[in-house]
DNA sequence: GGGTCTTATGCCTTTGAGTTATGAAAATCG
DNA sequence: CGATTTTCATAACTCAAAGGCATAAGACCC
């Protein structure tokens, strides 16, 4: 015998009410209605749910447990409603972001952070990657975004990229570093300090070696390697060593980390940090809001950034 | 939006069993009715509960996350349907049974405490009072049964009354009283001792009153009255005083406290114990569960009473 | 006992749950 | 890769019941 959850509902209604009639009321509904209902499930259970020949309606004591079930049926379905309210608006649900590491712990991370503290009902995965790995990622919907720089040539099939700021990246050293006294960095300045190396399989590995030659430095003394952000943080500001990170990784660690940027163009393969989503699969609404919010976060940054080179320039 | 509980169930249901087709084996429905359910709720809410194309259905965050509401819906439903089973034996409810304060004390409330024991969800509410009293609260459905003596020309009208044993009262003393070693017990004897009264809007206490004058006995020397059983046991088994109780308030009193009997023949009204209802309303299953209950006790408790006076007579 | 408030019923329309039969698409397997 | 199996969606139909309005019937309150 299934007891419709419906009715139990509406009993629970009738009973908080006090009545039928107030109880239709309060469900929207009309008295003859909900009366019909209630008949019904008392057929159904062959029991009666309100004292006989009880005007203000009164409910059995049977009535009276089945209200309290009936009730808690109804919270569950108003949380169902709600939820479904946040997550069409992309405030409630799963976001699975992925990212390189060093750009993520550098830049994303603080954003992900005011993020959270406005959509709190928004669970966020983070993870870390980089394209290939990621790409499939998004593409067997383990992900639902990925944070990350891409060149040109490299746009994989059936991925959307939406570009936030250009990857650009520089040498990176302690404040107060012998070099950031010079006005013009030599090959032989360089040559002198050793350097911190990112872990061997990243970009921004590729584009250390491709910088160092760029700047016809062959060999390079590598006295740290394979830490993530913080790790390299900590060994930079502690000792001479040099290393490459993207600008607004620099920019942002600045906040709390005493670095600087070496004045010397470093070249490297033109590249836009950026999202990158599957094709085929639509956003959940939480990610498009959280997108949304990472384009604007990253104008602003990118609107610091630049007011902060105009005036070192000016000053320069 | 409304969601209906009964689509979240479903949801619930295909989400646990991985996939439309179980789910809907599970639901004891056709797969074809489940499917356009679902399909319902989708365009309702208007966001995919199930990822596209996949073939074994798999639910997104938010079909996830509305699945385990739709549990929550489902297990409070298999409550209902458990609480109905059960009402409708009798083995869950409440039951608000009142009665006569020795009585109840005496008699019945280790007969409550073995019933309680068997069906651990029906929820016993005692109270106490005299016939009057009880039978308006029986009346105004303040009450589901009440236990006390009932006189023949006493019976109110519109009550039902089962009776389950005749109501005998006995003179009581503790055990080892100066007058149990009398072989015949004379006015004279009883003179010497004093009077514990029950309460004096009792029954017991007209009672008392009236077995006094039956023996010739006018005055008595009340040293203590107004306590429940639990202190007139105390009192008694602590002195020498006498008491007037029911024979089975005795009976079962002695299996924890030494009390006795005097072997008196006293005047009283005949009257039954038993149970009193109301006549209008359909009893509840739990409590007519409890009567049949009581019924097969007191037929127990009266066959032990009737062995031991055959014992005793036999002996004495 | 009349008036009021509350619930039940009759009669109607519409929604949706349920069925079987069948088609389409994904997954699996050789 | 193609064939087969599995799984889901659709079509066409029936029927239970939700829901509405109008109205009767029954408590309740002076």
């Amino acid at each position: 015998m299934k007891i419709e959850s419906e009715h139990l509902e509406i009993l629970a209604v009738i009973v908080e009410k006090g009545g039928l009639t107030d109880g239709a009321d309060a469900l929207g509904k009309s008295q003859p209605s909900v009366s019909r209902s209630m008949n019904l499930l008392e057929s159904r259970i062959g029991m009666p749910l309100f004292e006989p020949g009880r005007r203000p309606l009164r409910p059995t004591q049977l009535g009276q447990s089945l209200a309290r079930l009936g009730a808690r049926i109804r919270t569950a379905n108003q949380e169902a409603s709600l939820l479904v309210r946040q997550f069409r608006q992309g405030r409630a649900g799963l976001l699975r972001v992925g990212g390189s590491p060093i750009f993520m712990d550098g830049v994303v991370s603080t954003m992900i952070a005011d993020f959270q503290s406005r959509s709190q009902d928004i669970q966020i995965q983070q993870s870390y990657g980089y394209l290939d790995e990621l790409t499939g990622k998004l593409r067997n919907a383990a992900l639902d975004l990925a944070i990350l720089p891409v060149q040109p040539g490299q746009m994989p099939q059936g991925m959307d990229f939406m570009p936030l700021m250009s990857g650009n990246n520089v040498i990176a050293c302690r404040a107060g570093h012998p070099l950031t006294h010079h006005r013009a960095i030599t090959l032989g300045d360089i040559d002198a300090f050793p350097w911190i190396s990112p872990p061997m399989d990243s970009p921004l590995f590729r584009d250390l070696e491709r910088a160092l030659k760029s700047i016809g430095h062959e060999e390079m003394r590598v006295t740290f390697s394979g830490g993530s952000l913080a790790s390299i943080q900590s060994v930079l500001t502690g000792s001479d060593s040099l290393t490459v990170l993207p600008y607004s990784v620099v920019f942002m660690s600045r906040r709390t980390v005493p670095l600087e940027a070496l004045p010397l163009k470093i070249d490297h393969a033109s590249r836009q940090l950026g999202v990158l989503t599957s094709k085929d699969r639509p956003l959940p609404p939480a990610t498009q809001h959280f997108i949304s919010f990472l384009v604007t976060e990253f104008q602003r940054l990118q609107s610091r950034m630049d007011h902060e080179n105009q005036v070192t320039m000016r000053r320069g």
